[in-house]
DNA sequence: AAGGATGTCAACCGCGAGTGA
DNA sequence: GTCACTCGCGGTTGACATCCT
């Protein structure tokens, strides 16, 4: 029995949207709020099915999105946080104000890649482009070798968590685990570094290559030591919407404020400024977080 | 000016997870 | 525990724009 279709797929518009179609979605959400996204097109009489519409706010009719350019700053938060989360762009959509996972996602695949790869960088892996020690660290994140530093870099708080936080825990707790197994670990560690060039054979005779490769893994180390990169990086997942406020069947206007006015205070209790948790270390928010939710914004 | 190559980004698709009956 | 339904995510596609020859 084949999966059923998330929509009547016979009556639908696919393709761009047009104004109108636009306008009558807004409206629509204006009126009702967002949520229910099967039962919203009928409603608002779109011949549009509701993923369809939902993508659509998402992605381009809300109105806060920011549009324009991405700027410096962000690149830099997005390139700090991939290498953190990896391909989460939804993760990392909710702790850049104003963007979509869509636009971050499209953005990274066109812009963020090149600018990595121009600089030696890879931008899976974010450590140096490197065939040999790539390889090498993906086979020992893959078998669980010993992780030195994994514990010191990654401490992770599942008070009041759901599972499905849980399981995202573990998921980006492997996710940085492997990272500082692997040579991402290694350029922070210059024991380390040696010990994979022994593994490989490599130790003398250095080819012009690696010379490069070498010298360009020095200038990481120490630009990381000036840039003070707060290694004793805090995870911990705010509780999901169900967990803090009880489902309410009512849509109005007054329930979602209701909602809004708690994740407020929650928000006022567990903030958390990721990005100077991630980069500078700063015991106040910077303008950027204070004018968004920080860390937790993915949860609103 | 033409048209092929490349870049950009909105939209689609398939899947997995959460939830309630 | 199972099933159906819904939502949301990440990868991919394709239309359009821009660049290059």
């Amino acid at each position: 029995m084949g999966r059923s279709p998330c929509c009547e797929k016979a009556h639908t518009n696919k393709g761009a949207w047009t104004k109108e179609e636009d306008q009558r979605l807004i409206e629509y959400i204006r009126i009702h709020g967002e949520g229910c996204w099967r039962s919203l097109p009928k409603a608002a009489g779109l011949l549009r099915c509701g993923k369809s519409c939902r993508l659509r706010w998402i992605n381009y009719l809300r109105p806060d999105l920011k549009r324009g350019n991405f700027t410096d700053e962000e690149d830099e938060l997005i390139i700090k946080f991939h290498s953190l989360l990896g391909n989460k762009w939804s993760l990392i959509a909710g702790r850049l104000p104003g963007r979509t996972d869509n636009e971050i996602k499209n953005y990274w695949n066109t812009h963020i890649k090149r600018k990595l790869i121009s600089r030696g960088i890879d931008p899976q892996t974010h450590g140096p482009r490197n065939e040999k020690t790539t390889t090498i660290s993906k086979t020992t994140a893959a078998t669980g070798a010993a992780k030195p530093n994994a514990n010191r870099v990654t401490q992770l708080n599942f008070e009041n968590t759901s599972p499905r936080s849980i399981a995202e825990i573990n998921h980006l707790k492997g996710n940085i685990e492997s990272k500082y197994s692997s040579n991402f670990y290694s350029s922070f560690n210059p024991t380390k570094a040696e010990s994979t060039e022994e593994n490989n054979g490599t130790s003398s005779g250095m080819t012009t290559d690696e010379e490069h490769h070498r010298h360009h893994q020095q200038e990481r180390e120490s630009s990381y030591e000036n840039q003070e990169v707060n290694l004793d990086l805090t995870i911990a997942l705010a509780p999901s919407r169900s967990e803090l406020i009880p489902r309410s069947s009512s849509n109005s206007a007054e329930s979602k404020l209701q909602q809004q006015t708690s994740y407020q205070l929650l928000d006022q209790t567990r903030r958390v400024c990721t990005c100077c948790q991630l980069g500078s270390q700063r015991s106040e928010l910077c303008s950027k977080c204070q004018n968004s939710n920080g860390f937790y914004r993915y949860y609103y």
